[in-house]
DNA sequence: GCACGAATGTAGCGCTTGCTACAAGCCTTT
DNA sequence: AAAGGCTTGTAGCAAGCGCTACATTCGTGC
């Protein structure tokens, strides 16, 4: 039961082992799904074996814990570097903006690997339902800062595109893209 | 190679077990999810045998296509009880009445199915894809019909009302609905 | 009564799953 | 140089997966 992350601050070159396999698991996971993490493929993913992975992380559910972390903070700064940065001049062009970069082909893979999330979370598994809730509060608070300024109630507005948005992305998961961009176009222009 | 499905017009009570047997799969679908969707259990729960299964339906795919099917048909049944007939007074009541009758306790079991399918399809997987679009579609056409009569763009309305009701589910499945309530009540005030 | 095909039980194949036992290497401290 | 702990490779376990081979039972038509 030796697990190395009770003394990763002392080492110091350990974290960066755990940190590049991280990273490779989270580009496995992204391209292949989360069906596909079991710890053979992972590892050979990451350059290891099971038995280094089981090592590192104590067992499979810390494993995955530690990488829906990691792939979160990936997803932030993705979605960092794709949103448009200060505000909208309207409630319609903040609709707008958000659906247009969050519908991108460059987050197909987050979005495929978030749906299976939600399902798990929507199964009652705790580990899934914890990480999905705090990218949902991330993202929410995202879309309050770039809410036009002056906006009366501008946490509700938030909330509405948060929602009208992650309808849409779900309608796109099934090959509904025509009923999203119908819905879309009416709340943009209702606004 | 022997599949029932080709002469099931003629012996009478074959297609019975097999309705009998998709019966007893669904239920265990709808309590278990898909991830427990394994032949054995499957046959475990329809009183069976991983062989008679296969016998059946010929292999794990045409089963579950066929089960999804099934399921979609018992939503759909599930969904014209709980909703009320006729039509709404108002956009804002139409919408109200949807998200009550859909995120009520009844439909959480096909709503948690409901993500794992999302899921599927998100990934590529076709079987689900036209199961999950076919659903949509049906519910479309549903949410149309109860908007009240004399609505202009009655399908637009309907399909924005859809969008933001899916919304809702989803940050429902992650246990974010006070942000799903805040966006509804929002929506509901607009309308 | 007998033959024939449909239906079913038993057993097992080859593969993947998470995880572990054991032993060996390696690196630091004394 | 010896010792001891961190790291790793090899091998394997019990369980589950989809699916199949083989043999048997059963109901029906001749």
């Amino acid at each position: 039961m030796t697990n190395q992350s009770d003394n990763a601050d002392f080492s110091g070159r350990v974290p960066l082992d755990r940190q590049a396999m991280l990273r490779a698991m989270a580009a496995h996971v992204l391209q292949h799904g989360l069906s596909d993490a079991s710890l053979r493929p992972l590892a050979k993913a990451a350059g290891t074996s099971d038995r280094m992975l089981i090592y590192h992380f104590g067992n499979k559910e810390a494993l995955v814990a530690e990488l829906l972390g990691y792939l979160a903070n990936a997803y932030s700064e993705a979605l960092d570097e794709a949103l448009p940065t200060g505000r909208a001049d309207s409630r319609g062009e903040c609709l707008y903006s958000i659906a247009a970069a969050t519908r991108g082909p460059q987050f197909a893979p987050y979005l495929a690997l978030w749906w299976q999330i939600v399902a798990e979370a929507s199964r009652g598994n705790e580990t899934y339902r914890t990480s999905a809730r705090e990218i949902m509060r991330k993202l929410l608070g995202w879309v309050e800062d770039f809410m036009p300024a002056g906006e009366a109630d501008a946490g509700g507005a938030a909330r509405h595109v948060l929602t009208l948005v992650e309808g849409a992305q779900m309608l796109d998961a099934v090959g509904c893209s025509d009923i999203a961009d119908a819905a879309l176009a009416r709340a943009i222009t209702a606004d």
